[in-house]
DNA sequence: TCCGTTACGTA
DNA sequence: CGTACGTAACGGAC
């Protein structure tokens, strides 16, 4: 047994167990903890490869000031005991546990839900205390934050730097591996010790057979450690590596202890430490049943695309640039034509002046034939290696991409999803890549999902008596804000399906006044007319003045107390610099909420297995061909909420096979 | 290799 | 006084 020892506010002690006979003092230490922090360390992230490529490492359990690394890498005896240990827990702490549940469960099969229901993870207890990543002002929610801060101040950037000092470390560990000599014609030749050619190659037999200038050369033992490779490539007794793994249980075991008291009475109230777990423990299924992938139509789009592509790039060199990506370079290229360009980038510290914008608006706007091509040539290089390529390079085995589910991140608590789909950043309105995602063999694909949320939901909160009427008697809100801002304009109120003349306005202003914004993010963002937007805006406080009264109070509240709370007791931490957030984030962290509610009652119901990936307000089903309708409906029955009178519905659309198939239909509302 | 910047996709 | 994200390419700093 190997014994590491480290001061983290105190003496900290590291077990490591290196053969069968230091397990006993392993198992005592579990009988005599029944609550542990946890953790594992494995090759890489991509758990869906276990057993072909990725497996779990070490394993490590500790308490306040002692941690036990167990090299499960090594087989039995060491995944049976970490198997006891994780039955035997009564209590368990882990930062981000569905990784750890996914590593146990695919290489170890370890069944996760007895572990979920006694796991606490310290992610989810630090967003409940402050939400906010390090760049909005907050604490952060990774390990290398939370622990400087919370535990020792000078330990998170140690932890957050020795895998990359272990990394380098490996890099300069160099070996002889041969010669290199010069021939008579003054050619160099590499002879290395494992060619079978030369078996018993030395200097001597070298220089008899006519070499010159004969030097041995090293390469580095590990070859090329990157951050990436460490995790595969680190000796599993490398000291600094064991220490790296044996204080994560440890940090996780303090954070818990350290959280817990931190966290708001109304959140504990309100049950959100239960809620949020649960919640987890649903994300979790999904990433792990993941999305099946359609191979051929993938591929097809990726082919179509390289060829799009090599002849725009063509094009594009023609007029002298050789990078489309480079701003720089079509800056030069633009200028050397003539062409002005204006608009610029705001001041930074690098850049004090700003820099000439070469985005889509700009670009849009240059009548060159390189314009028009650049934009087409990034529109096509996105699509492929951002979507198509991911979709085909994540498959497991089974043909299937997993993605990551951050359950509870965003300053404002909603789901993010990485990896394999990037579901937040798929085209909208089209299926073009969504085709790539397909129900299983025989299953429908079904999405559910709410219409206009958060709108509805400001009209129940804020109580206004006349944007609850236009929900009440189904009236078209847009039309409503641009009635109230401009006249009826010849709009008749009656005419269920009459547009009003500024409805595009109305509609701008409905969205971004619920965002927080003003006049003038209306007029550029939605590309209305100053005077129009400024009419539009006072026009929509006027029509709807709950609205006006419940803005100025979550204001308020956010600059005096540093934070609001949403009607489910969460406790977002605004920017001192942004109090007028205040009402977006209660309204936008509510309804990430009742999408979370949506989740779990699903869940109840037993929708699960058919749940593929929830997208802000949208929920992604596979259903049995025969039973779709039925389980679609009965989907949006379930997810349908009532806030203070007001019903906030769910719609649902069936499609074939793949999910684009969801927006390809006749008649769909997307 | 890291990180700030720019750009672009979504609710 | 637009909010919240993820991802990629570029290019200077380290």
């Amino acid at each position: 047994m190997k014994i590491l020892r480290a001061d983290v506010k105190g003496p900290v002690t590291i077990y490591v167990v290196e053969t069968p006979e230091d397990l006993p003092g392993f198992r005592q230490f579990v009988l005599d903890n029944p609550f542990m922090g946890f953790d594992t360390e494995t090759t890489g992230l991509d758990w869906w490869n276990a057993g072909d490529g990725f497996h779990c490492r070490l394993a490590q359990f500790g308490n306040h000031d002692t941690a036990w690394v167990l090299p499960v890498e090594l087989g039995e005896p060491f995944v049976s005991a970490t198997k006891w240990a994780l039955v035997t827990a009564e209590r368990l702490a882990a930062q981000n546990r569905g990784f750890d549940f996914h590593t146990v469960e695919e290489d170890l099969g370890v069944d996760p839900f007895p572990l979920v229901q006694k796991t606490w993870d310290t992610k989810i207890l630090a967003h409940l205390v402050d939400g906010r990543a390090v760049k909005e002002g907050g604490i952060g929610l990774k390990l290398e934050e939370l622990v400087p801060h919370y535990i020792c101040a000078d330990m998170g950037a140690r932890v957050k730097k020795s895998m990359t000092e272990i990394a380098q470390d490996m890099n300069r560990q160099k070996k002889a591996v041969g010669f290199k000599a010069r021939n008579r014609s003054g050619e160099t030749r590499e002879f290395r010790y494992d060619s079978p050619e030369w078996p018993e190659l030395t200097k001597e037999l070298l220089k008899a057979v006519g070499f010159t200038h004969i030097r041995e050369f090293a390469e580095p033992i590990y070859g090329k450690v990157t951050k990436d490779n460490v995790w595969k490539k680190v000796p599993l007794f490398h000291e600094g590596y064991l220490l790296y793994a044996g204080m994560d249980p440890i940090f996780a075991f303090r954070l818990t202890n350290t959280l817990f008291p931190l966290i708001p009475r109304r959140s504990l109230h309100y049950g959100l430490i239960g809620w949020e777990h649960r919640l987890n423990w649903i994300t979790y299924q999904l990433e792990r049943t993941g999305y099946l992938v359609d191979e051929k139509y993938t591929r097809d789009r990726i082919e179509e695309l390289k060829e799009e592509e090599a002849r725009l790039l063509e094009v594009i060199q023609g007029y002298g640039v050789e990078t489309p990506g480079s701003n720089d370079q079509l800056i030069e290229a633009f200028q050397g034509f003539g062409i002005k360009l204006k608009d610029k980038t705001k001041p930074t510290d690098r850049h004090p002046e700003g820099q000439y914008k070469m985005d889509e608006a700009v670009l849009s706007a240059i009548e060159h034939p390189l314009a028009q091509a650049v934009l087409d040539y990034k529109s096509a290089s996105k699509k492929r290696s951002n979507w198509f390529e991911k979709a085909l390079n994540y498959r497991d085995k089974n043909g299937r991409v997993h993605v990551s589910i951050n359950s509870l991140h965003a300053v404002t608590s909603r789901m993010s999803i990485t990896g394999a789909i990037p579901a937040q950043t798929l085209p909208a309105g089209t299926g073009y890549v969504r085709h790539c995602f397909l129900a299983e063999v025989g299953h429908v694909t079904a999405t559910v999902d709410f219409s206009s949320m958060e709108l509805m939901f400001l009209a129940a909160d804020s109580g206004d008596r006349r944007m609850l009427k236009a929900y009440n008697e189904g009236e078209d809100l847009h039309n409503i804000t641009a009635a109230g801002a401009f006249g009826p304009m010849g709009w008749d109120p009656n005419d269920k399906e009459a547009k009003h003349p500024k409805r595009k306005a109305g509609k701008g202003t409905n969205y971004t006044v619920c965002f927080g914004g003003g006049w003038n993010a209306v007029s550029t963002q939605w590309g209305i007319e100053e005077a129009d937007a400024k009419r539009a805006v006072n026009g929509f406080w006027e029509t709807f003045p709950a609205t006006k009264e419940h803005s100025k109070k979550y204001t308020e509240e956010a600059r005096q107390n540093g934070f609001i709370y949403t009607a489910t007791g969460r406790r977002i931490l605004t920017d001192e610099k942004r109090p007028y957030a205040g009402m977006n984030y209660r309204i936008q962290g509510t309804c990430r909420d009742i999408t979370a509610r949506a989740l779990i009652e699903l869940d109840k119901a037993g929708f699960t297995p058919y749940m593929r990936l929830p997208v802000h307000d949208e929920i992604v089903f596979s259903f049995p061909r025969e039973r779709a309708e039925e389980m679609a409906a009965e989907a949006a029955r379930i997810m349908a909420y009532s806030y203070k009178g007001l019903t906030i519905p769910a719609d649902y659309e069936i499609g074939e096979q793949s999910w684009g198939s969801c927006l390809d239909k006749e008649g769909s509302k997307h």
